[in-house]
DNA sequence: GATGAATGAGGGTTCATTCAT
DNA sequence: TATGAATGAACCCTCATTCAT
């Protein structure tokens, strides 16, 4: 798979090439994204793509990188959704964090609900990538509100909270989006501070305690 | 499939045929348990069982609807383990529920792992079938707390508790169950104060309230 | 692939398994006799055997598998047909091998010309058979003669040997079997007559030069 | 495939080609040295060559043909070698020849040990182009001694005498030379001897026990 | 009821060749 | 001439299911 020299634009053909292969990406992406693994084969990717099936071992070297690929493609456009910025008051912060990552779902709900949220085994490359990305998701949350991530109790409670976000996401994509998500950004917010009071329960700190101020703060309604 | 008369009791042949069907389905479970359906061959099953892969669908009519009784067999067990009983006060009867839910999982690792806390695809009995436990499961404890289970913005953070729950626990199995049952009950009832916090944030009600209070006082050192 | 039970004797059902394993398997011989492995597919050999392809896999566990218990079972009837027996003078002993082996490769013209006398890639599993079986008919043929197989000299001129006996028992079967099989023998001993005196000339030793009289002996015409 | 013009230099494309050609053909040679021909890719051989793949079936016309033009290659080379001079006495110019072809073999070891010194089918190229070539050789070695090589029992000795030297060469290679050229040369006259002395067994001439009398002559030792 | 031999569809991969650029 | 993307036939293997015994 020879790229563009750099230096030197890319030929016409590597251009229809990179093409080929982005159509046989995104036409991977569709298909794991409605359907398992193991229901996707070969040439179900090579006919949605409308290419040769041995383009697929051309250009990515069998299907299992392939689908590697895929993950990673959405990876790294989950990352980037949800990055946290870095002006604006914490909760803001929080807030607008929590939002880019629903807003990412809700814009490609099919790859949300298939591969994204879903779980799996723990070779399954899904599961390494995404569960990488809420690791550091939850570590950024968590320097946000000045706690320390690797805390044993508050790591444990942290993934309940991703699962519950992750969970009440795919329900309410599942359910047709009935609220805003600015409502569902109170909910993610409810659970962490359901998961960080948890926490507190079998580890109590003060760095906890200030956290669970600092959310309540900002919600003074309730 | 003939099963014995009523008012006769079963041959002897029936008997052992009882017994081919239960050496199956244990087997069955126990290789459901540790590796994805697609990758379980009838072989595997009928190996484990120790008897002809023939009698698979003899007995189960197919690879997929054993998987399904598989899942049903546990579905039951789950159910039967954690029903909340009816006697004692409220949070006392919630605590039970949930450490009883703890120890069926601690009980049947492989299972919990691999089945009851797998998410799937929409079409997956498994996913199906615990999701239907889960969502009567919900409906107990709210009824417990004198919530209405079918209010939507409570059914909704409701699955956000129980994947909080699910998540939790599954990291907990994994990582060598470093908190007794009980701390991580305390965890649970944390999620459940925060997803019932988290219905009250976008659509407040008295009952609600009265449920925070509820678990609140029942955690007098918050 | 169960065999029946030793003490209690086969089914009928046992029987035809057996049966089809042997189709497979003299399909597999008349198939690798004809055209090299690469050349042969699966479904070439299911088909000479009129049998599933898949029964291949089932009864042999792979292609692979089964060209090496051609090659066994080639190996093995060559081995007993040339035998070398235990009485009578050491001529006459020398010549019946000599003659039994080419009467073998004349019966199965097939198998000696595109098995037993190839020669082929180290890793080739007909060439680490049937070069152990040249070994230990060269030791066989030293014993007789009173020589010690393991002196490098001999050990490399013996080689020689049978490499001339192979391709001119390859050319006498390709050119019509134009001799009777009791020249050959007799070609074959001259043959011997000058590997030994090869060895000889590079390491003399008494041995050898009693065993140069030996075969000269049984030749007086010469 | 245009050639240069008769008369015209070359351009500076031409050339170009050409050399690609020759980095083809070197590639292949050296693939085809190391592997059985199944398992050289055109890709293998492209790679090697440092160009691209498309160009094997531009210049060569095919994997089977670029094969062919090798093997062409080395009998070329081959040949060149051991060219039978035409001063000097017999057995010394017998001798050189021997000891040229052994030479070649020693200092092409690869070539020699995957494709001079390989039998192979009769469709093969390989074996047809240095099947005459021994023919050939065969045929000068027995006009360097007064014998008609066309004599059908000479002539099927003669094959059995360049097997053995080939299986010895062979088995000299491949055990790291443990003799000079010069001793492994005499083993070859031996064998020669023997191959002579087959043929007067079978169909005894004059001119052949001559011929063993000029190679007994030659060996004083003995 | 139990056996396991037999079937054959279906899978992913390889690779020589073609051809537009 | 040179490139390497594209093609698709052919390969071997797996495996759920069937069915004669």
């Amino acid at each position: 798979m020879p790229q563009s020299v750099a230096g030197r634009p890319p030929t016409r053909r590597q251009l229809a090439a990179q093409e080929t292969r982005r159509k046989l990406l995104d036409a991977a992406l569709e298909n794991f994204s409605r359907r398992p693994y193991a229901d996707v084969t070969v040439a179900d990717i090579a006919r949605s793509a409308g290419v040769a099936h041995g383009l697929l071992s051309h250009h990515f070297n069998g299907k299992e990188n392939l689908y590697a690929e895929v993950v990673s493609v959405i990876d790294r456009r989950l990352r980037a959704a949800a990055k946290i910025g870095s002006d604006g008051p914490v909760v803001e912060r929080l807030h607008r964090h929590l939002a880019a990552y629903l807003r990412f779902l809700a814009e490609n709900e099919d790859v949300a609900l298939n591969l994204v949220l879903r779980r799996g085994e723990a070779a399954d490359p899904v599961w390494e990538a995404f569960e990488a990305m809420r690791r550091e998701g939850n570590r950024a949350v968590c320097g946000l509100l000045g706690l320390d991530a690797d805390t044993p109790a508050l790591r444990l409670t942290m993934r309940g909270f991703t699962a519950a976000c992750d969970e009440t996401a795919m329900v309410w994509l599942r359910s047709g989006r009935p609220y805003e998500i600015e409502a569902l950004v109170d909910v993610f917010v409810a659970f962490l501070a359901g998961a960080i009071r948890a926490a507190f329960d079998i580890a109590p700190t003060p760095a906890l305690r200030e956290a669970l101020e600092v959310l309540q703060a900002e919600r003074p309604r309730g």
